[in-house]
Parts: C-alpha cells; structure tokens; sequence
DNA sequence: AACTAACTTCTTTCACTGAATGAAATAAGT
DNA sequence: ACTTATTTCATTCAGTGAAAGAAGTTAGTT
C-alpha cells in the first residue's frame, strides 16, 4: 500500500536538491549554467542551491571550462568521498566486506572467514565486526559512513529487513537487519544476492540509464533480478527471481529444493559436473566447472555434450524471460559464464529459437563474469541508491 | 529514459489536487477535516483545494456528517460525471466500445461488426466514428470526454502509441494512436489487450491496493499482465506477457507462432479442442471449448483427460509466474475458466506442485471469467487511471 | 414553549514563511 | 568593449497554523 506525498516547500527543496545532485552524477562536471539548462531550473535556484551543496561537501569545484567568449564556468562535480557505504556478502563460512564511495569504487575490501556458527546474534555481530574492522583499516572518517547493504542468498524482505529463509543457515524469519543495526546505529539495508548484484549493475554496469532489464546468474544455482522503470523489482514479500526453480520438465530429476524437473537440476553447474562424472572413473572424474572447462578444451566429447545441453536448457530459461518480461537488456552473469563457448554458444542460440516472434530483436544481450567483489560491491550500492533516490519515493529501509 | 521531475509551486498545488481527489476516491464521502487527517496537509491547503475542485465540479456535496457535538461536517465525494472515457476492445471482425463514467460504471455499451478490412487508415476511422456514436448516443455532453483508451491483441507500445504486430489484421509498426487521434482530437491511450483487463483488475477488480499482481488470461490464447509497485508494467517496447509462447517442451508440436512446444501449443482452447477432435467421427467432433466441457460433463473420458492435461500445463505455466515475480495476487481469467473443475482443479494442483518451497503461501490465487464488456472497460479505465495519476509520473500518452 | 448562553466542532480567513522565478546587477574572463 | 557566468533581489504564490467565524446541540432560564 503505497501512501501518497503531501507537497509542500520542503518537498520541493528536496526534490531540487536531489535533481541537482542527480543531473552532477549522470554528466560528471558542469557548470551552473549547464545545471540550468538539464534541469530546466531557474538560474536563480540553482545558484542557491548549488551553493548549498558545495557547503555540505557534497559538490566540489572541479577548474574551469572552456573559453566561450565570456567568464569561465566553474565547474562543478560530486565529492565522491561525501559519503561511503559497506557491502557485505554474507556466505556460508565468509563474510566478503566491500567500502565504497558515492561513485561505488571500492576504496577497501575485506574478507574474514566465519566459524561454523548458525546463532543469528552470533552471525550478526560477526558481521558488525567485519564492517567496523573494514571502515577503521581504511582510514575513511566513521562518521562519513552513511549505511550498510547486506546480501545473501535466500528470501528476505528488504522493507522488514527479515530473512525469511536462508539455505546456508537454516534460519526460518531471523530479524538480521535489525540485529546489525542495534549493533552499528546505522540504517541497514538488506536483499536478495542476486539483487545486490542487480542493483550494481542498475547503477554502475550496463544497466545504467536503462529503464528494464533482468540479470541472470549462473552458478551453484540460477538467479535472476529485475529492474522495472529504474526501480528494482522486490516481490511481494521480497522472494522472486527462482528462474533456477521454475519447472523445465515435470518427469525430470529431483531437485535439492523437492520439486522434479527445475531448470537448476537440468542446468546448472552442480548438474554438469554430475552428468560428466557418471561415466568417468573415480580418478579422473571432474569436480569443478574448470574440470569440465578443462576436459572440453581437451577434445572430451562427454564433456562439450554435457556443457551445450546445460547451455541450451540455460537458453530456454532466458527465452523464459524474455517471453514474460520484455526487458531492454538482458545481462547473465555469475561464475558459470566463464565455461565459454560450449556452453554459451549454444545457450545464446537456444534463447533466439525460444523467443516469440522478434520479441529479442530490442534485447541487448550482455555475458560477463562476476566474482565476490561485484557481490559485495552491489550490496554497497543498495546504500549509494538510497541516498540518491527521489525524495518522492517513500524510504524502505530499516533506519 | 525516465526524466527527473522539477519542483515549483505549480507542482505542489499538483500534487496536493491529485492527493485530495485521490483520497475522496478512495475513502468515499468525506469531510474536510477528515481530509486534513488522512492527508496530512494543513486545514488551509484542504479548504482552499476543496474549494477549487467543488467549483471546477470535480467533487459534489454529499449531504452532512453524524452530530459529534458541534457543527456538522459537510461531506464531500467524488463527481463520477466530471468526466468519462471510451474504452474499445478492437478485434478481427468487431469494435466493442464502453463509455464509463471516474467510477468506471459503464454508461453505454456498443457493440458493431467490421468489414473484413486490414488498411490501418480504414479500420481507424471505422474505430473513431464508432467512439463517436458511442458518445452521441450516450447523452453524455462530448465536452467531458477525457479520452480514449484502445486495447487490442499483439504487440503495441503504448509510450509512442505504435502497434508494432497485430495477428488480427497483418499490421507491422501502424501508428494507430495517432491514426484515432487526428480524427477524435483526444488524448489516445493505447494497449495490448490483456493489459487493458489488468488495469481493470488494478483499478476496480481484486488487485485494488496490492502492489504486485499477475493477471493470466486463457482463452485461444494464452497471456500476462502485470503490476509492479501499483503501476502497469509495460516492457521495453510493449511487446511482454507472452506466456503462451515460453516453451513448455522444446520437442513438442509447431505452434501458430512458428515455434516448437509452446505453452499453448499445449494448453489453449484450441489445443485441447483439437486433442479431442482427432479420436472422434467428423459428425459429434467438438467445435468449440463449451463443446469439450459438455462431453466431460457428459462422462466422456477423453474430454476429461484433454482438460485435465490441459489444466496441469497450464499450472506449470502459473508456477513459472510464481516461481520468476511473487506476486501478491494470481487472476485467472479469461473466457478459458469456465471450464469448470475438469481443467481448473488440476491447473491448481500442478501450481502447487511446481512452486518453490513455500512461496505461494503469500500468494492468493483468484480464478474469474471475463467478457468483452470486461476487456473494454478496462480499456477506457486507463484513461481514467491517467486522470488521477500522480502528476509525479510523466505522462506516456499520445496527447 | 421560547429564548439564551455555553459549548463543541467544522470551515474559512489571514498574516507569515520560504522556495522558485527571472530580470538586473555584478564578476570575470578575452 | 564585449561576452558569458554567476549572484542578487524584488516578486509571486502555495502551504502553514493560529485565530476568527459559522453552524450546530444542549442545558438552563424565563
């Protein structure tokens, strides 16, 4: 139940200052003159405003323009130090933690691991830990630090900050977000994995300016996230994107989630591994994706049949998607993208067959790799989003 | 590319307009004060706004509050009659027109064949000269006429108003809002057909107030609307909720659209029409889906299984909704559900069976018929959704 | 029964605030 | 002298909230 904005002068201060802030993001420096023409303001408010900014530190002068017959502008540009933000990965036995700054470049990066622990309190302070130990090695000033972003793999609701369910920790409903919270007096943000990742691509990757697009992971399982006209989409209660759980065949094997058939059993990596192992010796049977990868360089038939069934099943899955949603973009990542052609080759022939009647003729489609660093990075962009977010759009966090 | 938006004076008053004449919709008859509390503005802002909408004959006088010991409240409602729209259900041989009051209550219903015609031009005046009888006919004043809202099947995009692909009449990129436009002097608002039901669903129907819902209609075909945070979702270019054509069995037989083992290919009207035919003499051979459902009545086993296998695909079908968005809310509609239980039992059964672990237990599920009338109403409902849109949101229509 | 005073609540009025606006003034360069 | 960038400033107008005004009921008095 959205509630409606009341307007009033402090809305439109907000609204203008946030418009400014915005327009300096997207074209890097300009000029207060430039600033009035993208933003249609008056020269007046602008002058006042950007002045205002530059006070709170949040804008710098950057030099001077270009020699147009008059006075010089003076340049302006977002101070990416105005603030900074933690991103965790939340992992089984890790906790990956990533500093960035407002343009998301990560100023410090941290990686502890973690006891075979299951307490939330525990997990929780844990994590504390991890992000007061990043923030204080890296010399950036505590008070600069303007919330976290956890991610981790499961349901959770990013509006209550409650896991609803964890694989790696068997939580059923576990408030994290507020057990790290009383523990940093910061706001805390929370999401889905794959959606951190989404997010970091919404706002720094390819996604940038584009108002639809779907990421698709690929690895132990398959994931995917959804950006709707800018905005992240969370689901009702925050669980979605099971593209690994949807049903590719009802008679097919038994998934480690109890259903038959899901596209994960058929697709993923643990599937491929599994399929070339059976009929190999126990000696030289591969136990990794890279194995496979390796085998299939080697000229291994079983191998490249394996990685191009996995491939055109993957195909199906994305065409899946883009039946249902119509994204402009289409980005699949994770680590199971790096197997390379005998798997995507075929995976990217398989999406164009599947697809309805020149519906991907508008679809990019981008493969790039990931690695924790980009995890944890997008969870710390949650918190960057949030700060640049339109004041119109009511704060979902847990602050 | 979504604009930013800039804040003066003139989008307060904007702003505070659509918040007052939202929340009357919403809460029905209303005093002034009572207006102060839920929106939050001061009793100035409320007296004078009220004020303005009671002359421009936006809102009506409604009689008087309870005695509460002191001057009586004068309740204030909503004037269905401020304004009305047109919604047309455009199909291969018939316009279908519904002139609907701010309310949505249908005023005039028009129903007309069409010559078998495909030239865009034609079929463009033959849609706006019945709008117009519509109107005339109705004794509604054709100055309240807000605009036109146009649903039909295929490809369309509604922010340029271009029919990209419509199986009806062979079109390719027709510029059909402007085509209606020139002629009508009105906004025209155009949409894929199922869309134009959801809206309905969003606005009047089930989905009043939920955030996220999916709208899946079966019929001969079958497709998705979609609601993500109380807004249409609308694709990239229009073209999106094709879940007819996800593939269900990349084995399986040809269908319309060119492709193999479409779900339905599988699971439509016409597939379990045909899966009966073929087993039977030329003579009692179904025809139609109410044919099929009257043998299965009747105890004809085949008929039976063709809808219960029908119904089982088509759940799959649902759970991959389920499975990929967690939607609040699941509408089945179309003319397809009145076959009764021989199809929609196990059509929920295999939901069930093919969602992932526990998510639908959040989900509500609602199965409801539709007929024309439906389809049209919904299309001028979002004419209608556009009048009372946050003047936050750019307007995406062809004005 | 009629009238009045007291009381309560709803609605309007009005002085005030502050943000955008845009013209004019100022600054800063060639 | 000229051009362009930026600031300043009077003006406008929407929201705010206190106070005034309007409109009703109740209780007590005549």
């Amino acid at each position: 139940m959205s509630t409606f904005v009341r307007g009033n002068k402090d809305l439109i201060r907000a609204i203008n200052r946030n418009l400014i802030l915005n327009t300096v993001r997207r074209h890097g420096a300009l000029s207060r003159t430039q600033i009035t023409e993208i933003s249609r303001l008056s020269v007046g408010a602008v002058s006042q405003i950007t002045n205002e900014l530059l006070t709170d530190q949040w804008l710098l002068q950057s030099g001077e323009g270009d020699y147009t017959g008059g006075r010089r502008q003076t340049l302006l540009r977002l101070n990416p130090a105005a603030g900074c933000a933690v991103g965790v990965k939340l992992m089984e036995r890790r906790i990956v933690c990533a500093l960035t700054d407002l343009e998301s470049r990560v100023l410090r990066y941290f990686d502890t691991p973690m006891p075979p622990e299951q307490d939330p309190s525990l997990i929780a302070a844990a994590l504390a830990d991890a992000v007061e130990t990043t923030v204080a090695s890296s010399g950036v000033e505590r008070g600069k630090l303007l919330g976290i972003g956890i991610g981790l793999a499961g349901v959770s609701s990013p509006q209550t900050g409650v896991v609803h369910y964890s694989p790696f920790f068997g939580w059923r409903d576990v408030p994290l977000a507020d057990l790290v919270r009383v523990r940093l007096h910061l706001p805390v943000y929370m999401e889905n994995d794959v959606n951190t990742l989404t997010l970091s691509e919404m706002l720094f990757g390819a996604g940038r300016h584009i108002d639809n697009f779907a990421v698709v992971t690929i690895g132990r399982g398959i994931g995917m996230g959804l950006v709707v006209n800018q905005q992240l989409y969370q689901g009702a209660t925050g669980g979605m994107g099971e593209l690994g759980h949807i049903t590719f065949d009802p008679a097919g094997p038994l998934c480690t989630c109890g259903k038959r058939g899901c596209l994960e059993a058929f697709a993923a990596d643990p599937a491929v591994i599994a399929y070339v192992r059976h009929s190999r010796s126990a000696l030289d049977a591969p136990r990794t994706l890279d194995d496979v990868i390796a085998l299939a360089n080697g000229g291994d038939a079983l191998a490249r049949a394996a990685l191009a069934r996995s491939g055109e099943i993957l195909g199906i899955g994305l065409a899946t998607v883009v039946n249902l949603l119509c994204p402009s973009l289409l980005i699949v990542s994770g680590e199971g993208v790096t197997a390379g052609d005998y798997r995507i080759a075929p995976m990217l022939e398989a999406l164009r067959t599947h697809t309805f009647n020149g519906l991907l003729d508008d679809v990019q489609v981008i493969v790039e790799p990931t690695d924790d660093q980009a995890w944890a990075r997008g969870a710390a962009s949650i918190v960057i989003s949030k700060v640049f977010e339109s004041p119109l759009i009511e704060a979902g966090a847990t602050a």
